[in-house]
DNA sequence: TGAGCATGTTCGTCAAGGCGAACAAGAGGA
DNA sequence: TCCTCTTGTTCGCCTTGACGAACATGCTCA
C-alpha cells in the first residue's frame, strides 16, 4: 500500500550500481589516488575495484563500506548523485507549500534530491494559535534561523522563544510547534531528511 | 590533506552490518509489514531477509537497494544511525568564523558531520568592497537566503542583487562574492559539501 | 634501447550470498 | 479438536562476488 514505489527508494538517481561506479571513480580521482592504492587501503583486490568502477559487479556492503573508509567518504555519498547550478528565487515567488492556514506560508527554496536529504524553506507566519506539526518521517531534523519578528519554536512539550538571528535545531520526527509572536515573522528552515 | 581517515568510517555508527540489520527490522516494523511481504516486494527470498535482519550475511548493493525500495526508505537511512537533539544558538553567540575583515561575521550554526555534508551559517555584513571568496572544495554548493538588508551575491562574474526573503544557490567551488548594499545586512547560508 | 616500476585491465579459482523448499510455532475457524 | 493459513527460521544447491596472478601499457631513468 505504500504503493510499490519504484520511485520510493530512489534516494539517488537511478540504477545504484552505475551511480556507485561513477562515484567511486570520481572520489578516487578527487583524492588523487591510484586504483591500486585505494584497493590496498580498503583491503580489497584491485581487480574487484576495477570491476566496480567499470559498472560491472554488485558489491557487498562490507566491500562498499571499506571503500568509503579508504576514500574518506561518508558512504552515503557513494550512492547519491551529482550537482546543480545557480538558482534564484525571489521573495514571494517559488512553490508555496499548501497550508490549511492562511497565516502560515512555507516556500520551498531547494529540495536537493526530490525526496531525500534536505530541503530549504522560507517561512512566513502571522501571530495566532501555535501551528502544531505532526511528526514527519523518522530521522528528520529541522534547523530554523529566525530572520525577523519573534517566535516560539521547537518540540511541542518545550518550545523556545527566538529573536532575529537565533537558531534552533530539533528532531522533526516528534510533534513540534511554530508560533509567531509578532506580525511578519520570517524564518529560514532547513529540513534534513538524513 | 585528504588523508587522516580516522574520521572516515564514522559516517555511520560502527559495524555497518549490524546497523543495517537493526534498520531493516526497525523500518519493516514501522511499516507494519511481514517479513514475507517485504521479501516479496523486494523480489528477494525471505530466507535472505531473515538472515540479514539477524545480522548474518553481507548483502549486495542490489539486495539492499531493493529492500530500500520495498520499505520506501532513502537507502542511506539503512546505513546511517540515530538521532541528535534540540540545540539553540542565540544571535551573537556561537562560534564566529574568523575573517580578515571586521565588517563580515559568519557564525557557524550547525556542522552536521564535522567535515562533510552541510554547514549552516548566519552571516552579518556591512557595506563595503565586495567580499570575494576563493573556490572551496569541489562539489560545494552554497544556498543563501537574505534575512534583512540588501546584497549582491553569487558567482564572481555574475552576482545577483537580493532583497529580504530572496534565495540564491550557486556553486561554491567557483569564485564568488558577497557584497552588502545596506548596513546590517543579514543572511542565512547553507554550505553544502555534497 | 631496454630494464624497472608504476598504472588499470582480464582470467581462472574459491568461498559466500542468495535462492527455494522444508521446517517449527501461533492464530483463527469450522 | 483438527485443519489451515499465517509468521519467521533453518537447510542443500547454485549462482556470483571477491581474490590473486597474469596480463597489457605508459612513464622514468640509466
Amino acid at each position: 500500500m505504500t504503493g510499490d514505489g519504484q520511485e520510493a527508494g530512489r534516494a539517488a538517481g537511478g540504477a545504484p550500481l552505475e551511480v556507485i561506479a561513477a562515484s567511486l571513480r570520481r572520489e578516487r580521482r578527487r583524492a588523487g589516488l591510484s586504483l591500486t592504492e585505494v584497493a590496498r587501503r580498503a583491503g580489497i583486490a584491485k581487480s574487484t575495484l576495477s570491476q566496480l568502477e567499470s559498472g560491472t559487479g554488485n558489491p557487498s556492503v562490507e566491500t562498499l563500506w571499506a571503500l568509503g573508509v579508504a576514500l574518506d567518504v561518508p558512504f552515503a555519498r557513494l550512492v547519491d548523485p551529482p550537482r546543480p547550478r545557480v538558482q534564484v528565487i525571489r521573495a514571494g515567488e517559488g512553490p508555496a507549500v499548501a497550508s490549511e492556514r492562511a497565516d502560515y506560508v512555507a516556500t520551498l527554496l531547494a529540495s536537493c534530491p526530490p525526496n531525500a536529504r534536505r530541503d530549504i524553506y522560507l517561512i512566513t507566519v502571522q501571530p495566532g494559535p501555535p501551528r502544531e506539526s505532526d511528526p514527519h518521517m523518522p530521522g528528520v531534523v529541522e534547523h530554523v534561523v529566525l530572520a525577523s519578528g519573534r517566535a516560539r519554536i521547537g518540540v511541542a512539550e518545550d518550545p523556545v522563544e527566538l529573536s532575529p538571528g537565533d537558531y534552533i535545531a530539533y528532531p522533526g520526527d516528534e510533534p513540534h510547534v511554530f508560533e509567531a509572536l509578532e506580525p511578519g515573522t520570517v524564518a529560514v528552515m532547513v529540513s534534513e531528511h538524513v
